[in-house]
DNA sequence: CCCTGATTCGC
DNA sequence: GCGAATCAGG
């Protein structure tokens, strides 16, 4: 799906007439809500005309009016595959084993899983995430293939923790 | 939990 | 330019 002008168009009829960047989305179909606010902030027209913005919660105009206006099913959203892989780039000691782990602590492994010295890095990290920031810094690295993951684990990555998820 | 727009940054 | 992931919040 691209933004071809009539899309375009619609887009900015449907943003400036006051609709949500969600609704926006459901109504062109095939995009998502982050696409529709990434082009509405390229566009440049991010800010609307609210000549009395409502303000209070979610500006619901009527529960059940909604509910029926809910139209039929819109799209699957294909994304592609997400693989991360997290090198071990930082050597720190471990501070925890996995049953020291608290909700704070870093996940990241340190050592050989095989050795008796194997640990977690375990010092706080945010909320989000499961590392510290130490070990969050330049950890995550976006792959689209696996022939992408090989050809960087190749390059020396030591050692390496793969993960896929899907959607 | 549902939702909102804003921002970043690899692509 | 694009938009998923994330952020910050209602």
């Amino acid at each position: 799906m691209d933004w071809n002008e009539e899309r375009t168009a619609v887009l900015k009829k449907l943003w400036l007439e006051g609709m949500s960047a969600s609704q926006v989305a459901r109504q062109l179909g095939g995009v998502s809500r982050s696409a529709v606010i990434g082009k509405v902030h390229r566009l440049g027209i991010t800010a609307r005309e609210m000549p009395v913005r409502p303000r209070a919660s979610s500006a619901r105009v009527s529960n059940r009016v909604q509910v029926r206006a809910r139209s039929t099913t819109p799209i699957a959203p294909v994304r592609n595959p997400v693989i991360r892989v997290a090198p071990t780039i930082v050597d720190l000691e471990p501070t925890s084993g996995i049953l020291g782990l608290e909700t704070h602590s870093c996940r990241w492994p340190i050592g050989n899983p095989d050795q008796t010295d194997f640990g977690f890095c375990g010092r706080e990290k945010p909320k989000r995430g499961s590392y510290c920031d130490l070990h969050a810094q330049g950890a995550f690295r976006r792959f689209q293939s696996a022939g992408e993951i090989e050809a960087w684990t190749r390059r020396g990555v030591p050692e390496k923790r793969v993960q896929q998820r899907l959607g």
